[in-house]
DNA sequence: GGATCCTTCTTCTTCTTC
């Protein structure tokens, strides 16, 4: 219907289209039914004479037309018809979103220049706040919250096909394990890396027997992120709350340290699929944007973090790849993040949210 | 001790041919 416009053919039309004999192509279909129109020499006893070639002669027509006359410019201007005008790629706000808006707030980040060596903490253990829920914090939201109840739909369809699959290729239960078995992994990953990082014991220097002890796939992640790691200096925090300051949002940052000279929140991922590009890593670095956003306003930190950094590693141990967000991209993602913070307000609490969200500035 | 919270992951068309 898209490239034949004057045809327009129901479902039931187009099933009794395809009970053509499956040795015969669908070309030759159309141009045996041209000569059953008389458009050339008429073939007797052919397996389409129960055909209702009336009906389908405007098609035949069409079609036939349309094919004999198509050249390099009426192509191109199909594509325009269909596709419409070429649009230069558009600013990276604007990717996961219809219309563009613009946050009320102010961005956290400094501009390198303006950082100066005093502001950033050197030596001492890293700092590792624990999170406290009892303290009256029960209502502050999490990133992760935020941003999984703020998902775009077409997220949470892709999201829900994929499970869909899932569960109809290992069952619920199978589904069930396969998840748990994820999440474990990367639990594990986690708490490994934090203990190479803390002691500053490389994990290639660590005592064999020690490395066995842990699952084969944990051994694999370790040594794809190896490279990344004689990249870090300076851990200044691992696994530890950060709570915006006016904002009301809060979150755990995996670990803060200098990369490549630059300070970082560092967030470490693994996954089962490899991740080349920043765009394979969906949400993650709004939530890296979150967490430094929240790191700078917050009173516990005497320091600025400048860039964000994604680590994707993989358990067959292959390099991992690493996703530094300079300044530009964190600005991007704040505001991204800004957005998605506002959606959730307004979720949250209806009509009553831009008074909400004008307090909390 | 139990309940709750933050994380840990998962997505982007799909098939054929070389």
């Amino acid at each position: 219907q898209t490239f034949i416009p004057e045809i327009r053919t129901s479902s039931a039309d187009l099933t009794m289209f395809l009970k053509k004999p499956p040795n015969i192509s669908f070309a030759f279909f159309l141009t045996h039914l041209s000569l059953c129109h008389g458009l050339q020499s008429p073939k007797r006893h052919s397996p389409y004479s129960t055909v209702d070639t009336e009906r389908y002669s405007s098609l035949v027509k069409s079609a036939m037309s349309r094919v004999s006359s198509q050249t390099p410019l009426t192509i191109l201007e199909e594509d325009d018809h269909i596709y419409g005008p070429v649009l230069k790629s558009p600013p990276p706000t604007t990717l996961t979103r219809g219309e563009v808006r613009t946050p009320k707030v102010l961005h956290p980040f400094l501009h390198p220049q303006e950082i100066t060596e005093e502001e950033a903490e050197t030596g001492g253990p890293p700092a590792r706040i624990h999170l406290n829920r009892g303290q009256g914090r029960s209502a502050i939201p999490s990133v992760t919250r935020i941003l999984q109840q703020t998902m775009s739909t077409e997220q949470m369809f892709y999201l829900e096909r994929w499970k869909r699959r899932m569960v109809q290729e290992l069952g619920e239960e199978g589904f069930k394990e396969y998840s748990q078995n994820l999440f474990k992994q990367g639990k594990t990953f986690h708490s490994v890396l934090e203990e190479t990082l803390t002691s500053g014991v490389k994990w290639t220097d660590r005592d064999p027997f020690e490395m066995s002890q842990y699952p084969p796939e944990v051994c694999g992640y370790m040594k794809s992120v190896s490279h990344v790691l004689d990249d870090v200096r300076e851990v200044h925090a691992i696994e530890s709350t950060v709570q915006h300051n006016t904002l009301n949002y809060l979150g755990i940052v995996d670990c803060v340290a200098r990369y490549r000279g630059v300070l970082c929140v560092i967030d470490w991922k693994t996954s089962e699929k490899p991740k080349p590009f920043l765009s394979n890593t969906y949400d993650n670095p709004i939530q890296v944007a979150a967490y430094a956003g929240a790191l700078n306003t917050d009173a516990n930190y005497k320091y600025q973090v400048e860039n964000g950094l994604i680590v994707v590693a993989y358990k067959d141990g292959s390099p991992a790849h690493a996703h530094q967000l300079n300044f530009e991209l964190m600005l991007d993602y704040w505001k991204t993040w800004l957005l998605r913070l506002e959606d959730y307000f307004e979720k949250r609490y209806k009509k009553c949210y831009k008074n909400v969200f004008i307090n909390m500035l």
